[in-house]
RNA sequence: GCCUCUGUAGCUCAGUUGGUAGAGCAGGGGACUGAAAAUCCCCGUGUCGUUGGUUCGAUUCCGACCGGAGGCA
């Protein structure tokens, strides 16, 4: 992959600068996305895997059009909440999105927490691996009637080194790395190997920011959950429960925000539990972001606070100007 | 005032027929390539209320005291 220097300054060249915020639920980044793109002529693609869904506003922390203040945002507001959508499928339109941006001379700024999402468009992209989702429910059926080390162990016989990195109590993805092989009959070893050698087009500068203190950012979780619920966040909730989305087993039933207040609107559980439970679920979910994001060596860090206190947005907005 | 029950991990509680203790929840850490706000893995030392006594040894038995709950007056 390594190539004569001047070569590899020639392909940096020709690559899409883009500019990346990233970092956990709540943490400000698109605030200092929007600053970002007016002192840069950008425009906001995000990278979120909720806020693709019309009428998830609320509970998706979807910036509203004041916050948007006149910025360009794309990727927001592109799917039913009933539509299956996929990584791959993100991909495909943030690369759209993003070669559109530049073309019309501005800098893209890709803005959202859904690691696996830019990770994905950062490395250009998927081998061909498609997915089947007959033959997916049938490897779940298997593992429904035989059991996880059953499924694992098929695993085991034609890809041990992904059943070697795999647990076999993690199903989903067992299940995945068994249909990569029964549908194209390539490996997931193997597929992952020919993904990592694709050349990333982007020439990216992924800023992350940070909280060295937990309890601050655990503070704006709560504060916000209080405020969804104060903008509406049951109402919402009915409204999507009403047209069924919780009944179809849909990728968005799966949002923070919603699941965790059903049983309010049923009358099974006290509102004040269920925030309780709302923010605990966003506190761990924000955990899994920053174990995620921490891992990634090509994040640059900001940190948010100083002292144990949190710094102001054009203090955040200088130090990114920095890095950029 | 008297009687009964009770005090063990942040919370709810087990338990040790006397050899200093363990579950659930909460919490912490990690993984992650076509469902990712999902999915999965790992992590349990705490003056066993305080203080005396019995004992080789007490969180466990006995007494007193201090909290908490209930009952009788």
């Amino acid at each position: 992959m390594m190539t004569e220097n001047g070569e590899t300054a020639m392909a940096e060249s020709k690559k899409i600068r883009l500019l990346a915020i990233v970092g956990s639920t709540a943490s400000g980044k698109s605030a200092l996305a929007v600053m970002l793109a007016k002192q840069l002529s950008g425009e906001i693609v995000s990278c979120d895997s909720m806020q693709i869904y019309r009428r998830m506003n609320i509970g998706t922390a979807k910036p509203t059009k004041a916050e948007m203040d006149g910025v360009a945002h794309h990727l927001i507001d592109i799917a039913e909440p009933d539509q299956s959508f996929s990584c791959a499928d993100y991909v495909a339109l943030a690369a759209k999105a993003i070669a559109e941006i530049n073309a019309r001379g501005k800098l893209p700024i890709l803005c959202g927490g859904t690691g696996l999402y830019l990770d994905s468009l950062l490395r250009g992209g998927f081998e061909e691996t498609r997915r089947d989702p007959a033959l997916r429910q049938s490897l779940f059926d298997y593992a429904a009637q035989y059991g996880n080390h059953a499924l694992h162990k098929r695993l085991w016989e034609v890809d041990p080194e992904s059943a070697e990195a795999i647990h076999e109590n993690n199903v989903k993805r067992v299940v995945r790395a068994l249909e990569i092989y029964e549908s194209t009959g390539m490996t997931k070893t193997e597929a992952d190997k020919r993904s990592r050698e694709l050349d990333s087009p982007y020439d990216a500068t992924v800023l992350g920011l940070h909280y060295p203190e937990r309890e601050i950012l655990y503070k704006r979780i709560d504060r916000r959950v209080d405020e969804m619920l104060e903008g509406g966040l049951l109402e919402e909730t009915r409204a999507l429960r009403d047209e069924g989305v919780f009944e179809k087993n849909a990728t968005a039933a799966q949002a923070i925000g919603y699941k965790e207040l059903l049983g309010v609107l049923d009358g099974t559980d006290t509102l004040e539990n269920a925030v309780e439970t709302l923010k605990r679920a966003t506190r761990r979910y924000a955990k899994r972001q920053i174990t995620w994001f921490s891992a990634k060596p090509y994040v640059k860090w900001i940190e948010m606070t100083e002292n144990g206190t949190p710094l102001p947005l054009e203090t955040v907005v200088a130090k990114a100007m920095k890095l950029i």
